[in-house]
Order: structure tokens, then sequence, then C-alpha cells
DNA sequence: CTGAAAGCGCTAACAC
DNA sequence: GTGTTAGCGCTTTCAG
């Protein structure tokens, strides 16, 4: 295999009768200083030769790589999931305008012990660092709240670690299902959660109940299940939740994928959605709107948020910015899963 | 935010009293000529001051990045497809144990236009280059013909294009499904086969029909439908067929996506899986166990493939070999969505 | 056994 | 306007 001969600035400044200077600054456009003619020799030159500057020596010498490292969770399929996908594709199309690339990392055990996160930073093959799918089991993360890496958690946060991080107000989403439902007049109504250790899953929680209270419903434990986040994990909750307490009217999931596991679950069972039980998401991911019945859902903007989490890593790395904290609102996405009770 | 230090080789020079050659050959174990007592010293002082060399300067030295590309054919939602997943997740767990990082890359037409397919290799970003999804539009990948630059297809190939690549017979698979659905008894044989521009998608249906033609049995166009390899596309398809040929008793599917499409539709029109119709899949993907009924499937080895391409990625990026072509042998994997016909 | 020095490809002070 | 030179952090001859 014929290897590439690798032109650098040296081949471009002799062919051109230049200096190296004279190439870089040409390259560069900090060429106010150079004459149009020299500046036409060269750009020819680089044309001619195919010359493009290594990124290695330029990082070397600007001490940065240019590179963003997406940190996923270690997760079955990790890179096979929707909701870590969507966040991906948006992360990684911002990253790209900005003339930034991505790097995919997953945090596995043995990537923690050797302290690889911090060696991502301290040998220069990334800029910044986005966490996704964080849990309060992440301990690592402790070791970026002196803030002295651009780290951001993605679509989550540690309550009480001082992290910066973008994402969606959960505690509103918990809201909004609890207002919707009693409004249509539902009082029965369930809960199937997702994971713990998921600092947003207590949040949904929290302002589901806080929703459900102020409209007079109480929503005790055994009208609530784990639903792992996963489809079975869904389907199994909402059977037992349906076993427990036969005259439940409707269930708010933590997340799509749990809905629509749900869904299928009730529909086994003899029972229809939206008639005998209504059926409330959230997500809103691709999948949503082409279920059985299309689903409900909570509206959590995570294309935008990946996009918003990127931009606000890129002013972390410029040193714009020294803290981020943001939360976006979500928003009702009515279809035809839910509907007033009978 | 109090940005970081940035410890040299300098630096574990001159606190441990010795030289940066001292040093460097210690930490790259080229130290049969070290002292054991200045190795102590070096290795000490690097462990107390935290050391970590940077990989932009020694990338810049060696001539190589230590990444690999995965570039991803644009689709919608690429990151959240199962079937890139797995094949991402394969690449990334191998070249990670290599000492590799992954950069990732969507071949979308600007990315291409900007030629930064081969700008990836010249500027040094990567040291090779695994292409997912590939298809006969993508015209770009004949720039990589010449072999200079270290690049491999991922289960796929290109038929007339002397480009690496590492794939599943998907002729055999074929092959394979045609015995085994005639064997059961079935003359009235449906294919819904993927997205024509896919190389293997070519190669599924002649080796459906040459294994049909065997056993005296023809695939009349009108058989014939195309699901692109989506859920929806296979639910549409399966329907298709069904109309076009009432005593259709068995359908082929070019993905497991399809399949479950097809078993959806096949149940809606009120017909039974596999009663009525056997449905036939190929991947054998997370979710071909889990569907209703469970999927019988043509198991295309997808992590094996992955993680082989990888390892033969790393040989043509070592100059070890110069061309790499293989095909891994496919099995069937009977469930329980095919059945004799009636 | 250890160190000085060159050089990887590039940028940017600082001359001229 | 343009060129010389030092230096980013590391590895690697080559001397001692």
């Amino acid at each position: 295999m014929p290897r590439r001969k690798g032109i650098s600035i040296k081949d471009v400044a002799r062919e051109s009768q230049a200096s190296l200077t004279t190439v870089s600054l040409v390259l560069n456009n900090r060429d106010g200083r150079i004459s149009p003619a020299t500046r036409e020799r060269v750009l020819k030159t680089v044309d001619r030769l195919g010359y493009r500057p290594s990124r290695l020596a330029q990082g070397l010498q600007a001490q940065r790589s240019g590179c963003l490292a997406i940190l996923v969770r270690q997760l079955r399929h990790a890179f096979a999931d929707v909701y870590f996908g969507e966040l991906i594709s948006a992360i990684h199309d911002f990253a790209s305008g900005a003339g930034y690339k991505i790097l995919l990392e997953v945090a596995h055990p043995d990537f923690i012990q050797r302290r690889q996160h911090l060696e991502l930073f301290d040998r220069h093959f990334v800029d910044g660092l986005l966490a996704l799918g964080v849990t309060t089991f992440d301990e690592y993360l402790a070791d970026f709240e002196d803030g002295s890496r651009a780290v951001l958690i993605v679509n989550n946060y540690l309550s009480g670690k001082k992290l910066n991080h973008v994402k969606c107000d959960y505690h509103q989403a918990g809201w909004i299902a609890a207002e919707y439902l009693s409004r249509l007049g539902h009082r029965n109504i369930g809960l199937i959660h997702g994971a713990p250790e998921v600092q947003t899953t207590s949040d949904l929680r929290s302002g589901f109940e806080e929703g459900l209270t102020a409209a007079g419903i109480s929503l005790p434990k055994h009208r609530t299940a784990d639903g792992l986040y996963t489809e079975e994990g869904g389907a199994t909750a909402a059977a037992e939740l349906i076993q427990r307490e036969r005259d439940l009217t409707a269930i708010l999931a933590g997340n799509d994928k749990m809905a629509i596991g749900a869904m299928s679950a009730i529909k086994a069972l003899g029972r229809r959605v939206p008639e005998d039980i209504s059926v409330l998401g959230c997500d809103d991911l691709r999948g949503a709107e082409f279920c059985d019945p299309p689903l409900t859902t909570i509206h959590t903007p995570l294309y935008e948020v990946g996009q918003r989490a990127c931009e606000r890593l890129l002013a972390l790395v410029e040193g714009k910015v020294e803290t981020v904290e943001e939360t976006q609102p979500v928003s009702l996405i009515v279809r035809k899963s839910t509907a007033p009770p009978k």
C-alpha cells in the first residue's frame, strides 16, 4: 500500500518561493501585510500540492486538540438507543458546524478506574467533554467539580454537585402531566417511573406528585412501579399496576419506551387505550407518533438540548463562561392515547 | 475557571534530576539501559506530579493520531439505529482495547463536497476509517481505491470497486432462507427487500432466488416489494404483497425491522403468524427475540463483524496487510414466526 | 548508563 | 512586506 507522502508547509514555502511565515500568515488570513501577488502565489501552490496543515502540529502549538468527547454511560447497546442517538446527533451536528470533532467514549468501570476521564484532558485528547446518561452512581464526575476542565452534563444533573448542565425541566413535565390527567377527570392514576439513580426520575416524580396533590389526588406507593426505562419493563410495570388496582384509569410513564410497553401490556390484558386506560409518555421521540394509538406525551426538546449543551460547552472551553446551569421548558403533545375516563 | 497548569516532560526531568531522554526512555519501557535507581526516581516523580504525555506531541513525532474514524451514512437518526449501534459498539470496544480512540463522522453532502473524508487523513485527524451504511451512491469512496489510506467498509462492499471490506454473507443468507422455507413446504413465497442501492440487498435477493430456483420455485416480480429497511416500510410492503397474492404463505424480509413491521401488518389484516403466513427476518438484532411471535431469522454476526473489521483496519493501518476482503458465514435461528403452510 | 541536540509541522514574536 | 528564529512536548539518534 503506497503511503501518503505528507506534504508540509515547508514544501509549500519552497515551491512558492516564500518563507514559512508567509505561508502560515496567508493560510490563517493574518495577511493584512502580505502582498496580493505573494498571497496568490502561495494559495496556488497550496492548491496544486493539495496541502493541508497537520492538526497535530497546530494543536501542539495552540495547546488544544479541536476535539470534544461524548462520554456515554455504559449500557447494553448505548449507541443503539434512540434517546442517546438523538442527543449524539444534535451534538455532532453542532460540533462539526463549529469545527470540532467528536470523540466517542463509554464510561465502563475500567475506563473510570484507569482515570481515563481525566487523561482525556491531560493528554490533550479533547478540549471538552459532554456526559450522557449520568446517574448518581457516577462518582467520578466529582473529579470535575473544581472546574479546571470543561465538562457538561447533558439532560441531567447531580443534585448537590457543582457540575455544569443543560437539561429539560422534568419537574415541570411531571406537573403538566398531573394537571392534564386530572383535568381530564382521572382520579386513579398510576406512575411508571425509570431508574431511581437518575436524578430527573425524581424530578418528574416530585413534579407529578405536587401536581396531583394540587388537584387533590394522591399517589400511593402501590400506584407506582419501576419500568427500568425499557419497553419490556414498561409492559411488566403496567401489568403489575393494573393487577394491584383494577380501576386505574390513567398512567404516566417516565419515557416513551415504557409508555409503548405499557400500551402493549394493556392491550394484551384486553383493555383499550385510551377508552379504558389513558397512557401518557414523556420524551416525544420518533416512534411516539407512529405507535398505536399515537402517544400523547410530554415533549422534551432533546435535539435543542443537545445543541445547546454543545454550544455552552464550547463557551466553557473558550473561557467565555464559568458555569452553565440551564433548564429548558417542556410541553404537552396531545395525540390519541389519552381521553377522559369512562 | 482555574485552567490546568500543564505538566510536561521537562517538569518531570527537572524534579527527578534526570534528563528528558532518561524520562522518555523510562516511560516508554526502553529502559534496558537505565539504572533501577534512576528508573524508580523518575517513576516516583511522574506519579507525584501526575504527569501524562501529550498525545499531540507524541502524535506529531510519530506521525499518527491514534484515532480511527467511523463514517456513518447520513440517515435520519443514524446514531439511533440498532444496526449501526451494534456495529459502533463492537468497533468502539475493539478499538479502545487496542488503545485507539473513535472519532464520529456523518457523511452528509457538505462533508463529502469539502472532501473532509480525505482531510481526516491528510490533516492527521485519524489513522484509519471505517465506513458504515455504504451504498452505491457513495462515489466519494472511489477516492480510497488507491489504497494510500487505511479504509474499510463494514458489513457491505461495492461491487467493481477495489475497497477493503468485512461483511456477512448475504448471498448465503438468501439461499438458507429459500432452502428453509421451501423445505417447510412453502411455494407461494414473497420477498420484502431493502433499498436497492445497498449492495447486500442484491446479494440477499440473488441468493434467495437461486435457492428458490433450486427448489423449483420462482420469485415473480409481483411477489417482491421494497420495505425501505424500516418497520413502517415493512408493514406497507407486506400489506401490498398480500393484496397482490392472497394465497401467499411465507415472506422473507431483508432485515428484522421490516419483518416486525410485516408481522404487525399481517396481524392487522386478520391473518395469523405463523399459522397463515410465515415471516422470516434477517439480522437477529435485539428485538427479534422479544417480538410477538419471536422472530425466526437469519443471524448475521454483526458484533463479530464490527470487531473483525476494526481488527483488520488496524492491520491495514500498521501496514501488516495490503487488502482485506472477508465474508462471514450466517446461520438460521428458528423461533416461532415460521411454520409449514396449512 | 545518561544527556545533548535534532526534528516532527506549525505559529508568532521579532527583526529587517 | 517578508524572513529568521524560537518554541509547543515529545522521541530518538548519537556522543560520551
